[in-house]
DNA sequence: GTAACTGCAAAATATTTGCATCCTT
DNA sequence: AAGGATGCAAATATTTTGCAGTTAC
């Protein structure tokens, strides 16, 4: 398995396990985000549903993943493609999820726009999930 | 109640019930958005688990009602302020959620800026939530 | 009166916890 | 060897479904 695996899990202090060297290469060698039922349902793949569970919330606690949201409730898993390998999380996203092939990416290098908010209130962070057609599925 | 309850529930051909109406009531007597949770354990009232899923399931449908992702898995509903009253709804929201008191707003009057995609994406909605501080907790 | 809605029970799903065993360091 | 991680079983929590009784129109 690809070195770049086992360097993430040490640097984040978590021990080099099986099935996070898995999981953490699906992400890796995936465009998009990943929801829980992608992960334990992978074709060839048996990843026991608890340790899914605790390996994408270990993930998360150490930065490595980051919680996307979407309406229909089912949250998505996604790497960031900067900040996150340095362990410093950056929170402001863009999200674009394709309405025709259901990929989720994250599109971390488009720059998130000033948004106008009521008098005294403070933004902190900035969420933005877009919904459309990607690039590939327009084409088709 | 309110007249204009069951107003809304005639435009939208719902019939007119205590459920329903109470329902929705919490939602016009409230600033904030809500979960399934909030509404099922208000204080003083019982509703029905089941009736509360069906009747948000509904109102979502004849679009008086709009759901708003969070981080944490939780749908919240929320009213629009404007357009959803003549049962069109339009989907281009900026949701705040205040860190302190925990309230999700939805701020219909607000824009929402322009995002830079990359090339070939077609955007067609666009989902913000800004996580911040609301007006009244910044005071206390 | 009829169609729609409610509320209970139960089924189906999803998530969390406990614990004995195994693996990493 | 020690601490952490896994995987199974079981406990909880959440959501959906079916249906008989009730209510709105």
């Amino acid at each position: 398995m690809d070195n770049r695996i086992s360097d993430i899990l040490r640097r984040n202090r978590l021990s080099v396990t099986e099935s996070r060297q898995k999981i953490l290469n699906l992400f890796l060698s995936n465009t998009g985000a990943l929801a829980h039922a992608d992960i334990e349902h992978k074709a060839g793949e048996r990843f026991d549903r608890v340790t899914v569970y605790r390996t994408l919330q270990a993930f998360v606690e150490k930065g490595i993943l980051h919680t996307i949201p979407t309406a229909d409730n089912s949250i998505k898993y996604a790497l960031c493609k900067n900040d996150c390998f340095e362990g410093h999380h950056h929170d402001n996203h863009i999200h674009f999820v394709c309405s025709k092939c259901g990929k989720t990416e994250c599109l971390d290098d488009f720059i998130i726009p000033a948004v106008k908010l009521p008098k005294n209130y403070i933004a902190n962070n900035i969420e933005i999930v877009v919904n459309g057609v990607c690039n590939n599925c327009r084409k088709n």
